[in-house]
DNA sequence: TCTGCAAAGGCGAACGTTCGTTTCGGAGAC
DNA sequence: GTCTCCGAAACGAACGTTCGCCTTTGCAGA
């Protein structure tokens, strides 16, 4: 236990510091410069030369700093994502496919939650802002309300899964009518007359969307819906069973429901089987998004699937191409929803009939 | 339309560049440097002079760039969280408070997966590096194994939710051998005689602390368990399924089961019902984990909730911690689970019995 | 032997900060 | 009236890169 310090063989291996080009330079015996060059694939160098600044570059272990070349590159390859909620499992299921195209790309992720703080998360956005990230990607539905927090994202490359108050952005995501549609669509197939809806909160735009398709479909089979068998959920199974106590105290003729997301919908089927209703045979159930345990409830449930992982890829993908300057503001990516049958909807053995 | 540079009233105002402290300090009249003091609230100034250099950063709109900042401070207030798997719904859930937390004391966090490339995820690893975290939050089961990544997090200060190959570091989370112990302990004192275990991925060191605490509890109870009656799983509800298919075609008396997740514990109750067997009253069901859908299964699943977002909290802290030299490598945070009775275990009447 | 040219690599500047030191100017002490 | 001291602000250097231009060297051809 000398004064050595320690990991200095030969020339170059800093002390506490990682090496940096000059280190690789020192010890390969040219400018740090032409170290830059090789290490980019960029020079033109003899064999000899280019041999040994890769070995150097090798024997120290030199990483090359992001942030200094960001600083002169003036880009990060970083992306933020802003999300409401990262609890929320849609957000949730959305990230991996986001970090998966950003990091295929070479690209880092850094995620922020918008704060529910005096200011509204203005303080997270303006975070990634001075980080000089090269584009936003926003899961956040408060986006769709707050102004200030568009203003905020106006002079960077943005791209959402909804609509943001006073920006016009490239949009990614599925077409929230025809989800509803198709649900609601497949239930009034099979014979069920009065098919109520257990919405998710009423100022989401996905949930007005919904209704919309709900409504569509009744229009599609010669019925006009109720809007009476319309109750407003909060995207939990409590949420949901609930809802459908209301629903069903109202309306006890309801042969069939269409629920905004598949955690409510768990809900719903505890609250049908304590009401002893049997499902499907007295009313059938269609939910949203294909969760894990979908088909793995009891019975299991029928549910549209939506493609979150994809739309995760899809943002990143657009927000990397809005940031080339290769799609304009006014792009639109709508990913299919799929239907996935299994008992709860009562159309058949319970095999997935597929469709879309 | 003319070519009027957009946005450059009076001073400073840049085009397609964002103000930096020259632009603010050319329109207020002094030199950039005594900017940064006071916009830092660091020097002294007199009263006129910080009123118009804070009136000339308002008005350009002028944002502190992090990067050229971490060059110079040799820090950038970011921090890395190596996952897994992001789809994983232990890491899901442990992410919102790892965020939380960063946000809290003002650092940035990138997450990034590990790929299952050709290297194992080491670029993944790489590129956090060369971005200059300040320090890694690990929650990568692979690291478990693979030494070639605890090689990568040797010289950047790391917490991890998991033990690393060949790397001593703090590590943050529950004592899984008491989870078991719990979880088993409840069931062997309901009277319960035969109670057999579901396990996770037999690889994964959660797996074995909890069957060591199945083991345990057994012993407790001046009992010794029946190893035959131990059954892998995958995490999935599929695989818990058929896990509990494969336990009771071998041993059909078993009286109760612990599950090591509760989305392994949905496929069980699925399982059961099929069979016949009604939980509670044949066969007693605890889960771990603690899942949204938990309370609404059918009949509604008893388990040990772990405190995910807590622990998110919890390794960003001791990260911290570490980074500012107040902690050792030998750290141990460990948090506390709680067993949730719901119906599945037959313990009463659906109410949670609390308990630590 | 000289000219010219290409290849190899050096060099200075810039990116936007922070930090430590220097300069300036005025007020107070002698 | 000169010297000292102190506060206010300017200044220079550094952080680790990239980029474009310049210099040096070596060699072919006249």
């Amino acid at each position: 236990m000398g004064d050595v310090a320690p990991g200095s063989e030969q020339t170059g291996a800093p002390r506490g510091r990682r090496p940096s080009l000059k280190d690789v330079a020192l010890r390969a015996g040219v400018s740090f410069q032409t170290v830059s060059k090789v290490l980019r694939g960029d020079g033109n160098v003899t064999d000899a030369t280019r041999a040994r600044i890769e070995d150097a570059a090798r024997e120290l272990d030199y990483v090359p700093d992001e942030v200094a070349r960001s600083l002169v590159e003036r880009r990060t390859r970083s992306l933020g994502l802003v999300v409401g909620d990262l609890s929320d499992h849609v957000v949730a299921r959305f990230v991996p496919g986001a970090e998966q195209e950003a990091r295929r790309h070479g690209h880092a992720l850094a995620i922020v939650a918008l704060a529910p703080d005096s200011d509204h998360g203005q303080r997270s956005v303006r975070g990634l802002l001075s980080r000089r990230v090269d584009g936003i990607v926003a899961a956040a539905p408060q986006l769709e309300e707050d102004p200030r927090l568009g203003e905020l994202l106006a002079d960077v490359p943005t791209v959402a899964i909804h609509s943001i108050s006073g920006l016009d952005i490239p949009l990614v995501g599925s077409d929230q009518v025809q989800t509803g549609r198709k649900a609601t669509g497949h239930l009034l197939e099979l014979g069920r007359r009065r098919v109520g809806c257990v919405t998710g909160v009423s100022s989401r735009r996905v949930t007005s969307s919904r209704i919309n398709g709900w409504m569509q479909a009744h229009h599609d089979h010669g019925q006009v819906a109720d809007r009476r068998t319309l109750e407003e959920g909060d995207w939990t199974p409590a949420g949901g069973a609930a809802a459908a106590q209301r629903l069903l105290e109202r309306s006890p003729d309801l042969e069939a429901l269409f629920v905004h997301n598949d955690l409510m919908a768990v809900g719903v089927l505890h609250e049908l089987h304590r009401l002893g209703r049997s499902v499907p045979d007295d009313v059938a159930v269609m939910g949203c998004d294909d969760i894990p345990v979908a088909a793995w409830t009891l019975p299991s449930l029928s549910t549209i699937a939506l493609p979150f992982f994809e739309t995760g890829v899809a943002a990143v993908r657009l927000l990397l191409d809005r940031i080339a300057g290769m799609v304009d503001v006014d792009a639109r990516v709508l990913l299919p929803a799929q239907r996935r049958c299994r008992i709860s909807c009562g159309c058949g053995p319970g095999t997935s009939m597929g469709s879309g």
